[in-house]
DNA sequence: CAAAAATTCAAACAATCGTTTGATTTAAAC
DNA sequence: GTTTAAATCAAACGATTGTTTGAATTTTTG
């Protein structure tokens, strides 16, 4: 990966969180990459290749770190469940961590990734399962282990509200700005997932510990 | 709002909800709708008026009944903080009771309106915090009442989680479908926003009882 | 029924979209 | 230093964007 290219990539985490991936522009990512419009084409192929592309130079190593923590917490607690916290910590916090970084480069991309997830370009799902297959599958069975192995569909429930918030807060991160009337440090990362895997968490124990209606498993 | 401003509005629901905003086309509105490609800027003026009627249409209903409940409650409590399962309810059930009607059309725009909270178009601020600015200073206090009063960055922190999860729950249900392979009844919403609420109280509970490094009230 | 107002219509507006082309410049290989 | 290959460039491609226009049509009013 070549300057030109990260530049482009760099503008166009920036566009794409602006504008989604429809609305963004390549002349616009262009010009703020300060290269020739004829550039992603040559370089990625086309605008949907630059998505991928931009997608998975970041999402594929916290994938990796993601699974090497798992794997990490599950042989240090032996055949026992690993601790819910440390799960959800897992998932939600090598992903928050990008949303600091000296040149804010990572805000704009999770904010771009949390825009594509919305949208309804067909290859949009074929490349977050492309992506996330793996890591759904390991995380969902250690939930579910953790969570006292509850009913299929309240651990689907359960994975689905912790996307939901996690996508939330990478989607709605400047809202905490207007909601906290300044009064809140918008930049405190740390602070924020340490708030967040306890939401998340506590949610999901009250979850599983409600009795459902129309619970089988 | 005659029919053809009605014709408008539904297909529009739909085409925002697929594509955003700035994705959107005025031509593939007024195709599906069945009407002049001039009807929308004759009707409603241009097609960012044609959004925020789209959304006052909807949400105006869904916040004053929002606003009676409340009222109710609080009433029914006496100078008692009404129980936080009951907030949270309030907040999410008539919003997310829109994933069922007839027609799918609530679907389609609680889809198109939480597409919308995340563009970057400059009147989409303007917009929610029109809509929604009362609505949010009232269950703010509720819930930090209902609370025990903790810290304002508590507050703040909890009210944007749940904003959070129902937001996601809002652009994400068709993912339900995928995630539980089939098994789970994404038509169940009764059961959807009961997990729901479950899932936001026990997380919003979790949260105030951690203790937080950097907490200052 | 006639006059007036409201609505619908096809056509065209300028602007922008993603992509392609072919020439030109820069870098690498030998 | 000459030859290939890689990269950049301005220009143009056809298609689509939101909006406007003015005539034709429908509906309402007196």
């Amino acid at each position: 990966m070549n300057s030109t290219q990260k530049k482009i990539i760099e503008a166009a985490e920036i566009e794409f969180a602006d504008h989604g991936f429809g609305g963004a522009s390549i002349r616009e990512i262009t010009r703020r990459a300060d290269v020739n419009i004829a550039a992603i084409n040559y370089h990625f192929g086309s605008k949907e290749d630059l998505f991928k592309e931009m997608v998975r130079y970041r999402i594929d190593p916290i994938n990796e770190e993601r699974l090497a923590l798992l794997d990490q917490a599950e042989e240090s607690n032996k055949a026992k469940p690993v601790p819910l916290e440390e799960i959800v910590d897992i998932i939600v916090r090598p992903l928050l961590n990008k949303l600091i970084s000296e040149d804010q480069a990572g805000v704009h991309f999770l904010r771009a990734m949390g825009k594509g997830m919305g949208e309804e370009q067909s290859f949009m799902k074929d490349l977050f399962e492309d992506c996330m297959q793996e890591v759904l599958r390991r995380f969902i069975q250690a939930l579910s282990f953790s969570l006292g192995k509850p009913s299929f569909a309240k651990v689907v429930y359960g994975m689905h509200f912790l996307a939901c918030a996690m996508l939330g807060a990478m989607l709605q991160h400047t809202r905490l700005e207007y909601m906290g009337q300044g009064k809140i440090d918008t930049g405190n990362v740390e602070e924020l997932v340490d708030q967040l895997v306890a939401f998340i968490s506590g949610g999901l124990k009250a979850m599983v510990n409600m009795p459902s209606k129309t619970d089988t498993r």
